[in-house]
DNA sequence: TCACGTCGTTGAGACGATTCAAAAGAATCT
DNA sequence: AGATTCTTTTGAATCGTCTCAACGACGTGA
């Protein structure tokens, strides 16, 4: 409770708080005895600036919200970790709330967000449609969706999932394999959807060769990977498919759980492949083949379209960027012996 | 910038600004028509309230920092969201800041977390000794420490690192192992050093018989992990370890790709136990023993802590809680034949 | 009719910093 | 010395909300 404020350093200092607050802000401006003087009090009062009141009075604050899917993947961790390290350099902050999914939690967080008056917000949104974010926007707070296509309403930085499951797709096709399953999650969420029509499309470019099984989680967790997992390896084998193309690395480790759980070999009996390329799927029980999104740029991009739109509102065009994913290939999907 | 405020709320409802901040904060109190009048304005204006301008009133914020020393390791994610689960409750907000394990982003965070003036501060600290921490928490900004004791300055939550180091030793010991490891980290992260004194108590325990190596590295990430692995498997067998004992569960999936890459059986050439038990210790390459944390319970109640000081600050007494760790046995450390 | 409670509403200060026009002081030039 | 310019410092207004004493309207009971 002991916290100062300029009105006391001014009274100790002998000066008015305006001169406090210019040497706050623009040291050069005041005399170097004056100035001196007003950093000791300071210092012998253990004054703290309030950012609050600051804030208030500027009209701007000087954090920005990033809403995110899942906390709990390393995914979106690294793409927070983009974002920091740029707001760092432009003396931001960046708040991370976690959605988990849920779109109530969502919203939550962005009526806290936009009642802290936020500079503007990063999101990978729980729905692709959402009124609430053009709303936001509308009202002046300025929205960059991450890791998802905007319609041009907004500014968006995103990888191209379908490519992504079309590489996916192709990669296993092209190493033998002719009954595989889409390890997905709800259709709702974009990035989901898109990674199952690439891969369909890939299916499909195979000329009905190839046989696309889909099955559908409410979350891409690992436990839902595992959930999976378990079922499919309760199949006859002639039933089951030979290789599975999760929607995101998390899934794919649970997944690749269960198979080691129920003895099935991986790639053998069953290839895998997962999306994101987290560090831990190079670690995982058997090295996990991923598609890889350039997760730190996706953050660093975000909050660097962010900034511009604040800097400049007037001539800000809204910018849509889109990254090419990769293909990392490790042992899940190794060389599939034809029998 | 089509923020709307209290004032114009209120004139377009016909009242004054007071009975608008009563419709907000205590609606019972104002008659049914008025009330109705002045939600239609608020619908009609989009108004949302300006938490910043309601905070610098009131006086006291609804949000608590959390500094944590890597975003990047799970162990820590999942003490923010106990931590968060119980701020929900009480509408409040966790903002997560990362230290990095460098004194000077810690020091930043809690800089910018002060200015803020946050309801108080969780933290995982850098260093033991932090002088800062304390003109903070007198100056007036709560601070629990996390996984951290306190010296009975503060409230804090740990897990007896000291004994998880002893468990961790008693285990491979009892295996068999003669030549440990211990791959630590710097010994000014308390964590790291009891778990070391830990060891080194349960080897002292086994009367010289045991030997005890140390290797240490700046920080207890996955990459120093793997280097000091690549290190220890460089070295010829007979003076190679035949277990390790790593300061975290990050660290420990780094050794263990070491161990792969240079073809070393795990546990059979060298057996390895880490930290925490983070959910990806079960899906690693060999799966991972380790020794687990209750985390989320950790983040609850470091948050419990520091509302019930928040709540009455009179009459708080400093607490400091401490938990027990548990030994997880998996593959890593699986029994070691004698030879 | 008057005094008195009750209920709803009002409006004038805070809260702590920033900003900026204007005043005060110091320095320079005639 | 007096006029002019430049440098410092001042103090009042402002940001948006909450709080609380005071006020008006209304009904009740005497």
């Amino acid at each position: 409770m002991a916290t100062r404020n300029i009105k006391e350093v001014a009274q100790l200092a002998r000066v008015s708080v305006g001169t406090v607050s210019n040497v706050l802000n623009r040291p050069e401006i005041v005399s170097p005895a004056t100035r001196e003087r007003v950093f000791e009090a300071i210092k012998k009062l253990g004054f703290v600036r309030n950012e609050v009141a600051r804030h208030l009075r500027m009209g701007r604050s000087r954090t920005v919200g990033l809403v995110v899917l899942d906390v709990s993947n390393p995914f979106f961790v690294d793409v927070a970790q983009g974002a920091e390290s740029v707001a760092d350099d432009h003396d931001s902050m960046v708040v991370l709330c976690n959605s988990a999914g849920d779109a109530g939690r969502e919203r939550r967080h962005l009526d806290q967000l936009e009642q802290q008056r936020v500079m503007g917000i990063l999101i990978t949104p729980v729905e692709m449609e959402s009124p609430w974010l053009e709303e936001l926007a509308a009202r002046g707070t300025p929205v960059v969706l991450v890791d998802s296509p905007a319609t041009g309403l907004q500014c968006s930085v995103a990888v191209d999932d379908r490519l992504g499951g079309q590489i996916a797709g192709a990669h296993l096709i092209e190493r033998g394999h002719r009954r595989i399953m889409f390890v997905g999650g709800p259709q709702s969420i974009k990035q989901v959807a898109d990674r199952h029509t690439g891969i369909a499309s890939a299916v499909a470019a195979a000329d009905g060769a190839v046989e696309l099984l889909t099955s559908t989680a409410p979350t891409l967790t690992v436990a839902e990977g595992r959930a999976i997992g378990e079922r499919v390896a309760a199949l006859p084998a002639d039933e089951r498919p030979t290789a599975a193309f999760c929607a995101n690395d998390m899934m794919a480790l649970g997944f690749l759980q269960a198979m080691a759980s129920h003895g099935l070999r991986v790639p053998d009996d069953l290839a895998i492949i997962g999306y994101d390329d987290i560090d831990f799927a190079a670690a995982a029980a058997v090295p996990l083949s991923s598609i890889r999104q350039p997760r730190e740029l996706l953050g660093r991009t975000a909050i660097d379209l962010l900034l511009e739109e604040v800097a400049e509102p007037e001539q800000h065009r809204h910018r849509q960027v889109i990254f090419q994913p990769d293909l990392v290939i490790r042992e899940s999907s190794a060389p599939r012996r034809t029998h």
